[in-house]
RNA sequence: GGGCGCUUAGCUCAGUUGGUUCAGAGCACCUCGUUUACACCGAGGGGGUCGGGGGUUCGAAUCCCUCAGCGCCCA
């Protein structure tokens, strides 16, 4: 086999992916003898495509979900996707507009179509790219929040919310997008970078029975005619005294009650606030206050009607009556005056225009009540948050948690299944199909004769979170009709063996960002549903930004296609340049130096693999010289593997990867190789083979969760293997107790080979030259076992021991001994005295820091005894290494 | 405005309850090297007193106060 000096990966990648798919590795079924492992992912966008943030958050959970399945547990990673209302419809109304299509000329049903079309032509890209990672999905179960089954449960949620009293319809101030005709969630309100100039404008208005004028300033003129108080700060002397009379509006002279809130602020303006509760959410929660009426002046299309009392504005567009109002006005004597402020202006996300605070009907879930479980469970640490700092905001959301507005003004999406039947606001019914409603209604409206033409379905669709919220129960079809009772409002176990079998899921790994929006509802509806937690832990990931600190996002284009980075650098190597930088919580700042970093990486173990491959075998070599080498590396390797466990417990999965890559880089290329490596072609002892060989299998499986496809086709080179004995369902090592003596011998030795190396670049001599060490020691035992290693790495001729010191050579010391390397060139003694009185004055200072500390009573009978006997270590390594030191320089 | 968090080598970050030579890692950097696994490499090396100030303590990067700067979430 003649094998390349660079690693290939792409040849290889998509051919074990194949491999895999078709052993059926990736699927997983209820299997009593093994422990369950289950994670769902987080459902990207249906229409979206593979960004860097999925990147990282697939590969943490594919390196979960790998090195579960090593370990023997029945690994479960549900994939599938969102149908995102909102993100989706703007795509598919922006399509349409492509092709000359208004959603306005369409009708409901000829909109659904075409969304249903795109969905069909583009949606799942994103898991197809997600193969390309090496995601380790369960493909058979994915599922998309619209699927039948998952649409049927989102629907019975609903109608159970609503049966058990946590639904309800509600007044509420919504940001309304004038252009595209819906409300916006806040996430979607945009606002500049930089705070807008804008126009305050001053009005004064008579009031009754009085020849006081009072001013108030406002910077949307156009709302006046929907005023239906003026409030001023109770405080404020110069205006409280008109609390309790009554003022007109301007030009229509509608009287309106002068109040007193606290929330006018003396220093704004003019101290005077004119309220307008249909056109403001702070208005809004004063009227609420004060019981006052709201005139809502304004159209959907954000035209004036009708209530504004000045038929020339009718129909008129807010901005232009803003204009319109203010030259009237001002004719009118009315106005008084303006200046310019700063001031936040929200747009909508989609079309730019700007938002309306609008009141309007909308359907609420109640969620004190229903999240108290879910708060406590977070809090107790029956669910854990990592990092953990995310617990506290947590907490603060969840005390403060408000209610769910789950309409939204959009056809993509769960239609809401309440269905009206006559005028009035408690004219519905709410129920799963239209056969019930029709029922309910019958019952409700005491009408026998409604037909189903006189119901009308709720226009609005549901928050996508609505349907997200159920993901780690529906997927597993939690809410079919075996399962879930209607009268308690409660799925049944023991009817639904995948659910029984996978439920609670392990870990959760998502970005911060959706903590409310999704894991806290996710949290809610588990113990809602199953009275059980979704997840144990949930592992935060960081925003990935550039290395500039933005977000990588497309409309900065700074970000690469992550599929060009996979076709250039494997996924192999893209999965590990991710992961060399992201701790838990953390943003990562993504460099492509780091994704080179994992290629080279691929590119070093395939090197390795060269090597130990190309060795010859002679039958007649019993190995010995080499047993040291492999005793240490056995324990080298029980040390790092404990090392990586308690990693992985922690979450801190790049320090589990950093430890992996130096136990493989370090100690088993650097050292350990260089330790067996036979000398130019020069056969290899069999015993040294197959325990290197075992060495690279294990590093292999230890490797495998994070860079799968290398470890796999390694492994499939590594011996003669019988088919389906795949790196991928390997037994994971367990770790056994290290030899720490032969560990601590081994970092003695490879300080002695450094100090060599050292000596021989120091004085401008080549590796090839060959020395002679002179050891002397109290304890040789270390240097003999390891007599062979560090001739071989040190390139000595010749190692031996002494008990005097040696005339014509350099040395080193290392503790308390010294080593001598004889060396025919002469060395300064002016240059070595300066460098060791050097090093002496450092170790004294150092000294006199632990005698210091020694010599303080308080100290000694204060510190914990450990402490204080390290000190005393200290102190005596320390002694004994100046004293050779000294000796040294005297005998200059 | 409310809440949460951050500031340790050039960069990105570790540093668990204050005390194992704790000041670390990776990358970057510098010097040397075409030693047949790998120049996507090897050997060696330099670099920070832990944002500023004050305090608690025998002892602080680690706890407290304060100042400065930065970030995120909610309104």
């Amino acid at each position: 086999m003649s094998l390349s000096t660079k690693y290939s990966a792409a040849e290889i990648e998509d051919k074990w992916y194949q491999h895999w798919m078709e052993k059926g590795y990736f699927h997983a079924k209820v299997n009593a003898e093994k422990e369950p492992y289950s994670i769902v992912i987080p459902p990207p966008n249906v229409t979206g495509v593979l960004h860097m943030g999925h990147m990282l958050n697939n590969t943490i959970q594919d390196i979960l979900i790998r090195k579960a399945r090593m370990e023997g547990k029945e690994a479960c990673w549900v994939p599938g996707t969102d149908h995102a209302s909102i993100a989706t419809e703007a795509k598919v109304v922006k399509m349409l507009r492509e092709q000359g299509i208004k959603k306005s000329d369409l009708t409901r049903e000829e909109f659904l179509a075409h969304a249903w079309e795109w969905k069909e032509k583009y949606g799942g890209i994103i898991l197809e790219q997600l193969k390309k990672l090496g995601a380790s999905c369960d493909w058979e179960r994915t599922a998309f929040t619209m699927d039948e089954g998952y649409h049927k449960a989102v629907l019975r949620v609903f109608v159970d919310l609503y049966k058990k009293g946590y639904i309800y319809r509600g007044l509420r101030m919504v940001n309304w997008d004038v252009e595209a005709q819906t409300t916006v969630s806040n996430e979607e309100v945009i606002y500049a970078d930089q705070d807008e100039v804008s126009k305050l404008y001053k009005f004064q208005y008579n009031i009754k029975d009085s020849e006081e004028k009072v001013v108030i300033a406002t910077q949307r003129p156009e709302t006046i005619m929907g005023d239906t108080a003026i409030a001023v700060n109770p405080k404020d002397d110069r205006f409280k005294h008109l609390i309790g009379h009554t003022a007109l509006v301007p030009v229509i002279n509608r009287e309106i009650p002068i109040i007193g809130d606290d929330y006018v602020e003396i220093e704004f303006g003019t101290g005077c606030l004119k309220v307008t509760p249909a056109h403001d959410p702070n208005d809004y929660e004063i009227g609420q206050r004060h019981n006052l009426e709201v005139i809502d002046t304004i159209n959907l299309d954000g035209t004036m009607n009708e209530k504004c009392e000045i038929p020339a504005y009718v129909g008129m567009d807010r901005f232009k009556a803003r204009k319109q109002v203010i030259r009237d006005f001002d004719e009118a004597g009315y106005l008084v005056g303006d200046e310019e402020f700063t001031t936040r202006i929200g747009r909508s996300e989609r079309t730019n225009s700007i938002i309306e605070p609008k009141l309007s009907l909308q359907w609420f879930i109640k969620m004190k009540e229903i999240s108290r479980q879910a708060h406590k469970a977070v809090m107790d640490d029956e669910i854990e948050l990592l990092p953990a700092k995310f617990k506290n905001t947590y907490n603060h959301w969840m005390e403060n948690v408000r209610d769910w507005c789950i309409s939204r003004q959009l056809w993509w999406g769960q239609q809401i299944p309440a269905y009206y039947y006559g005028s009035g606001e408690e004219d519905y019914v709410v129920a799963e199909s239209t056969e019930e409603a029709l029922t309910l209604a019958q019952t409700k409206s005491g009408n026998a004769n409604l037909s189903l033409e006189d119901l009308r379905q709720d226009e609005d669709v549901l928050d996508t979170w609505a349907s997200s919220w159920l993901f780690p129960i529906a997927t597993f079809n939690g809410f079919d009709d075996e399962c879930f009772d209607k009268e308690t409002g409660k799925i049944i176990k023991g009817k639904n063996a995948d659910l029984d079998y996978f439920y609670p899921t392990s870990t959760l790994v998502t970005a911060p960002e959706i903590l409310f929006f999704w894991v806290a509802r996710m949290i809610i509806a588990g113990y809602e549903y199953m009275d059980e937690k979704p997840f144990k832990h949930v592992y935060l990931t960081g925003i990935v930004r550039d290395k500039q600190r933005r977000k990588m996002s497309k409309s900065l284009g700074n970000s690469p296609d992550p599929l060009d980075l996979i076709a250039e650098y494997g996924a192999d190597g893209v999965r590990t340049g991710m992961l060399f930088s992201s701790p838990a919580g953390n943003d990562l700042l993504f460099d492509m130096d780091l994704v080179k970093q994992g290629a080279k990486f691929s590119n070093k173990i395939w090197n390795a693999f060269r090597l130990v491959k190309g060795w010859e075998v002679d039958e007649s070599l019993d190995g010995t010289a080499e047993q040291t080498a492999i005793d240490w590396f056995t324990a080298r390797f029980n040390q790092a593997l404990v090392e990586v466990e308690d990693q992985y417990s922690k979450f801190r999965i790049s320090d589990a990867l950093m430890s992996t890559y130096k136990l493989i880089w370090d100690d088993f290329c650097s050292w350990y190789l260089e330790m067996v490596k036979p000398a130019f072609g020069k056969p290899i002892a069999p015993s040294t083979l197959e325990a290197t060989t075992q060495f690279f299998e294990e590093i292999m499986k230890l490797l495998h969760p994070f860079m799968p496809f290398i470890t796999e086709e390694i492994w499939s080179h590594l011996r003669d293997r019988e088919d389906g004995d795949d790196i991928i369902i390997t037994a994971y090592p367990k770790a056994k107790s290290a030899d720490e003596v032969i560990v601590n011998q081994a970092a003695l030795a490879f300080e002695v080979i450094s100090n060599i190396r050292n000596t021989r670049s120091s004085n401008g001599m080549s590796p090839k030259d060959a020395l002679g060490l002179i050891i002397k020691t109290k304890d040789e035992s270390p240097f003999k076992v390891f007599e062979g290693v560090i001739t071989k790495l040190g390139n000595l001729e010749s190692l031996s021991f002494t008990n005097e010191k040696v005339e014509g050579a350099t040395s080193f010391v290392i503790k308390g001994d010294e080593f001598f390397i004889p060396m025919e060139r002469q060395i300064d003694p002016e240059e070595e005295k300066k460098e060791i009185n050097g090093e002496i004055q450092r170790l004294q200072g150092f000294l006199k820091g632990i005698l210091g500390k020694l010599n303080n009573e308080r100290f000694v009978s204060g510190a914990p005894e450990q402490v204080v006997a390290n000190e005393k270590k200290k102190q005596a390594d320390t002694e004994a290494k100046i004293k050779v030191l000294k000796e040294k320089l005297s005998n200059l």
